[in-house]
DNA sequence: TGTACATCAGTGAACGCGCGTTCACTGATGTAC
DNA sequence: TGTACATCAGTGAACGCGCGTTCACTGATGTAC
């Protein structure tokens, strides 16, 4: 059955990207084997190394992965909305949606794996991918401020950042119990209602 | 040498609970073998079974530790200041110095933790533990608001904790780059000015 | 208070297992004519 | 367009290693008299 087309190797590699971008944010990146993520994508561990150097590697490819499927999300749903204010409530209310913390295989990888990559050491891959894929975010954020005042929009995009973050990391932590949807109410009404004032 | 008095034995076993509190959050739970644990606090791992009945177990355990000595830090807090705006103040001041951010060991179970237990099945002890842990701080954190409604200083709480836990995850994984620092003073800026407003 | 002995906390070797990584092999793909 | 062969993507066994857990053993501690 070996040797494949060169389409198919690159369709492979992409499908190996793809589902590691969901089993690293789901389990975390020690969480899942490299065997595990090959039987995933339909393959067999040994040719792993055919199209990465190594886990780390794979893992930064998998991070870039995973904040260019989350940008683009954000992206699409600002071209949709007309005022920077519904723009922000928009991905506001899909980002703390309790069908995020569910599925946090395709959540938000600022938050999924920023205690992932903050144990890792400085000379991993991954540690510039999520910075990367972090500052992006915070910019296109910064964008939907109108204070006027540029470094107050980067700051009240920070804050606002990182209420999204803490609260769909409660959610996931307490989940079972009814104090998690409660953090995600609370959340999503304190950024709407903050931004309609 | 074996056969410690019975003194020594308690000894132990807290201080099995207290490096172990420490370097999960530090490393996470996957991130530290029972063996470097052990030696962490002095021992050879097989003696390890005598006094947890196992790893999931000792989990819990360091968990509850760790909430124990947070919350208390807490409260110490609280003790000092005469209002609770100042006491508010004081606990996020704290909690978002740059020495928690660089000191994982020491900062807030609820964040440090927060992934971990999230990718831990509802069965295992540790989830409790958390969810105990997190309903604690966030009592404590909505007696210091005071809108005069209990639901909205519930409100308030909860979105305030989500932003201290996001700003403090946030920081640590971006930690060596600017951004870094950026995110725990516009955190720090926002709640202490909504507080004073 | 002193002696004789049972208890049991800690040791370190060992268990089966899964990890990340390597490698000889295979046979369909891609290429040269 | 058809044939001959070199390439190389994927396979599956194997590597050394560290994991969580078990267990026979040891000798100081705790207890009974």
């Amino acid at each position: 059955m070996p040797r494949v087309s060169r389409l198919q190797t690159d369709r492979n590699r992409e499908r190996i990207k793809e589902v590691s971008a969901r089993l690293f944010r789901e389990q975390g990146i020690k969480g899942v084997s490299v065997a595990d993520l090959m039987a995933a994508a339909g393959l067999t561990h040994g040719g792993f190394y055919g199209h990465f150097e190594s886990k780390d590697d794979l893992a930064a490819a998998a991070c870039r992965q995973a904040f260019e499927e989350s940008i683009e999300r954000w992206t699409a749903q600002i071209a949709r909305k007309r005022t920077q204010k519904s723009a922000l409530n928009a991905i506001v209310e899909a980002y703390l949606a309790t069908a995020d913390r569910d599925e946090a295989g395709k959540a938000c990888p600022t938050a999924m794996l920023a205690t992932d990559v903050a144990r890792e050491s400085n000379e991993k891959p991954i540690r510039g991918a999520y910075l990367s894929g972090v500052k992006t975010q915070l910019e296109i954020l910064t964008g939907l401020q109108n204070s006027g005042d540029a470094r107050r929009d980067r700051r009240q995009a920070f804050v606002v950042f990182s209420t999204m973050v803490g609260a769909l990391l409660l959610a996931r932590a307490t989940n079972g119990d009814p104090i998690s949807d409660d953090i995600l109410d609370a959340a999503r009404r304190h950024i709407g209602r903050k931004e309609e004032g």
